[in-house]
DNA sequence: TTGTATGCGTTATCAG
DNA sequence: CTGATAACGCATACAA
């Protein structure tokens, strides 16, 4: 049943006509004859050919497919951010491809390398771990590439990012303005530069107020799992903490848990607090006060950049900061101590 | 800034050596003197060279790269699958591309044909739209191609999907049992296997009970707001139902929604049930009674088919139907009248 | 141990 | 309006 594959000279052969005058016809350019152009259709038709996406490329022809890459393909946040992208790119006539490579450093150079290689037309990265050196290859790279939340040391690639310090700020005064003194953080991904962002935040705010405490910093991986390990710890200590601070919604999410565990109300007995604003946010009991990002905007920007730069415009120097909005519902109130 | 590519030749230019000798350095093969392959390791390493994947792929080598296209981007279902293939993938050496190719069938034929022209070695199809032709199509490929979730006619590519059938009607026997005479179901999406497969059982449980009725259908393209729409339509009726079969977990989401806009309470007013287990539908409140899909392990299987394919082995007639379970939690109750 | 020649499938150029 | 030719970058058989 496997009949190998279908080259241009196969339906060439069929139609009776050469390999060049099916391209012409199956791209629509220069002219042939309507009959002609009949026959090369029929035939390309009835052995179901498909041009080698592989050779179009390596000729140059651009493959019309951007591509994306997160550090992790089952987060909400990350899902949002690529079904965006997925929107603009469909509506502008471009499919999107989502990609994780967290696993090594050296399989990401080489699979964002190859990906790069003919394969997408253009690429945006999401929350880079980036070595300098990745990054500055990066930019050598003929196709446009944008960079999604990335906080590392400068780059000339374009940056598109969301405001963490100021708003970790707000979130965190809102906590003390409430009255708590012991608030805990649960912090994020070892390489995420997010999660730097809002660990700086807190541990400035919590210091200018002379509040901060090493071992109310727990890790928790930006995961469920991770968030409910850390609040369990937190929870067992001595002083344990009213506020809860987790470093997004997911560890947010395992704090709810964890509390559940112990019979603990929220926000009666403990308040928490999330980031990202993932759908499920509205829908915990209570809803989760949180941090919402305009993710469709990021995405929007970010395809519009991959075009801007596929027709040849210089993208470097380019950064833009949007703005997030704290989200007050009612998972945090006044410590009942 | 712009150097337009690093070929081979480049490296090879650099390091003094053939384009050969590079290539096989880089490939370790053939036997290489120790001086040679540092020197050629070094030039390659500063002119930051990739090796260009689609002459790679065209020349026949395999792309270490699987594909799958799935029908929506941001849905929890499809995340978790994804992640759990990319997982196994990446512990079998593998990266995994994901796509979305549901604008319209000629871009997907297309864009799915080109995938498997080199880009990557194999291709999972989740919940597959599938014109019968598109598939016979597909059964031509030289790479390996296993569906998910297809319910459609017969198909010589091999088949994982979870059981809808069964699980949907104990799922509306245990509703029936609790007392609901008025169950009123939120169809899925259009061309949806599953949701096809939850439809038919309904109508055939609720007309064996002799309580089919057809205003008590309405279609939520298993989104939140598709949910809640048809929830509203739903309460509205003069007769409104005592229960909610809602597709999915997500437009059960969107009943949560309209019942709570309408103040009724969950299950003591109106009793909910979703399917597919998605990671909230036990955070909501009250948690949502759902069908869990064994979604890890049949992404496993997936991968794991298609290397065996990779490897050469005929998959053709493989089908293999995994059980779901139901998840009884707080949504349900006898009705109230 | 290294290099020469060749072809993968497609498309741009140019000639007919 | 149509076709012959070359080139894209790489990896393989074969030769040196």
């Amino acid at each position: 049943m496997i009949r190998p594959k279908v080259t241009l000279e196969d339906v060439a052969r069929l139609a009776g006509v050469s390999t060049v005058t099916v391209s012409k016809v199956l791209n629509n350019q220069g002219r042939i004859s309507q009959a002609t152009q009949q026959r090369v259709r029929q035939a390309a038709e009835r052995l179901g050919y498909v041009a080698n996406a592989a050779a179009r490329s390596l000729r140059g022809k651009p493959s019309r497919m951007l591509g994306m890459v997160v550090p992790e393909m089952a987060s909400p946040y990350f899902a949002e951010l690529a079904r965006a992208a997925a929107d603009v790119a469909g509506r502008l006539g471009y499919d999107l491809g989502l990609f994780t490579t967290s696993r090594s450093p050296d399989r990401e150079r080489e699979r964002v390398g190859s990906l790069l290689g003919g394969l997408v037309d253009g690429l945006i990265l999401v929350g880079p771990s980036g070595s300098r050196q990745f990054l500055r290859a990066l930019e050598q790279v003929p196709a446009p590439v944008v960079l999604i939340n990335y906080f590392g040391p400068p780059t000339h690639l374009p940056v598109i990012r969301a405001e963490n310090y100021q708003t970790t700020t707000a979130l965190l005064h809102h906590l003390l303005a409430l009255g708590h003194r012991r608030i805990a953080h649960i912090s994020g991904a070892p390489h995420s530069g997010q999660g730097a962002e809002r660990l700086r935040a807190y541990r400035e705010v919590m210091q200018a107020v002379g509040l901060w405490q090493e071992d109310l910093v727990r890790p928790g991986g930006f995961t469920q799992e991770g968030g409910m390990q850390a609040t369990r710890q937190l929870l067992a200590l001595a002083q344990a903490p009213t506020a809860i601070f987790a470093g997004n919604d997911l560890s947010a999410l395992g704090v709810y848990e964890a509390a559940r565990e112990r019979g603990l109300k929220i926000p009666h007995q403990l308040s928490v607090v999330g980031f990202d604003d993932i759908p499920i946010a509205d829908h915990l009991s209570p809803p989760l006060t949180t941090v919402a990002q305009p993710v469709q905007a990021m995405a929007q920007l970010a395809v519009e950049l991959l075009l801007r730069g596929l027709e040849g415009e210089r993208l470097s120097e380019f950064v833009q900061e949007f703005p997030s909005r704290l989200v007050l519902r009612s998972s945090t109130g006044p410590p009942s101590g």
